[in-house]
DNA sequence: CTGAACTATCTATCTACATAGGTAGTTGGT
DNA sequence: ACCAACTACCTATGTAGATAGATAGTTCAG
């Protein structure tokens, strides 16, 4: 369900076709919700069904035309009953610390292997969000600026702060896991030293 | 697929049912991979079919039978080899945060709450786990002393600081979130200040 | 000896998501 | 004029998982 609200979160700021959506699902918010577009097509036809969003056809080219959504009040509606409803926590799948937990099991090398893509990860994954973070906070993300445009200059800084806090949030719990990895790697070099 | 070495990682320990194995998904592997029954009872039998997994009948009361489920040596080597392949890391899909990137759609007090919630839902994670980390190190914990019971007493420390390495990156990982929740709060307070 | 709680299963339906394609038009550079 | 890369969709199939049941035997306490 969380899609839906996702794709209404980024309507809020602009009209888009699809293929847009799709394209912020690699991006923006792509970085906490992630969809492939075979997803996002059909939910976008649903939704228009059931009238929270609007299609409208537009000319692309001379032969073309291309179907870009706007929210409706409804849709708006909708999205702030969500936000404003108390979240569920799904339950834990969580495929690293479980495989952490028998690394009996694992040969000690593939153990820090494994460890050790959990810190690049990581550090990809902040390293993104870090870049992103900053030009939020900057306002050179087109995305962002966009949305800013709705809104009178003096809410701006409370709308990029939510952003920033969010991003926070996804910088501070890849570092954790970073921490964590790395005293993993400790462990490891303290029971199963590696041979050299 | 990782349900299936979740089965697998519980039967190294001991032979257990179906029902046996929905339990340990309450607690234990549970903490870091959740299923319902209605996916393991399936699951077991394709296991089984794949010769991972044997299943015998057992007498259970007067005129009843239940299957227990043993790993088979193919079932080990399974394990071992996942064990020692790369994680592919799931896509982020993270409802909380991407509710926080968009809280200025969301009315303080409903952002607030749910901030709180989020705070008293890891609160509680980390007591379990703290509970069942600290049973894990001093061995009172029922599924690691019949683990342990399969290997020779000097390689229990390393197996138990595994486990409590895994719980440690949950707990960790909870106390971060807890705390991003709290900076939340307070950001709250600063931008949309709470009515007396 | 009865009822409640527990054990041991199984089923059926639904949605979300992953994976992997396909078609057809558009734009921009050489 | 052509080709590559991009835009804008759409489909189909498969699996994972959520949800909500049903059935039937067992154990144990009052």
């Amino acid at each position: 369900m969380s899609l839906r609200y996702a794709l209404l979160a980024l309507l809020t700021a602009e009209p888009l076709t699809g293929y847009d959506a799709a394209k912020r699902f690699g991006g923006s918010v792509g970085h906490v919700w992630h969809a492939p577009d075979s997803q996002i097509y059909p939910e976008l036809r649903r939704m228009e069904k059931e009238g929270l969003i609007e299609g409208e056809q537009v000319r692309w080219g001379p032969k073309s035309t291309k179907t870009r959504y706007s929210i409706t009040d409804s849709g708006v509606l909708a999205f702030r009953e969500w936000m404003d409803s108390p979240l569920d926590y799904a339950p834990v799948r969580d495929a690293a610390h479980m495989r952490a937990a028998y690394f009996e099991w694992a040969d000690p090398d593939s153990a820090r292997d494994c460890l050790r893509r959990h810190i690049d990860h990581y550090a990809d994954q902040i390293a993104c969000w870090t870049v992103v973070r900053a030009a939020i906070v900057d306002a050179t993300n087109a995305t962002i600026a966009v949305r800013l445009r709705k809104y009178p200059a003096e809410e701006h800084e409370r709308i990029v702060a939510f952003k920033a806090f969010a991003y926070d949030g996804l910088i501070a719990r890849g570092e954790v896991e970073i921490e964590w990895a790395r005293k993993g790697l400790e462990l490891l070099d303290k029971v199963s030293p590696e041979k050299y």
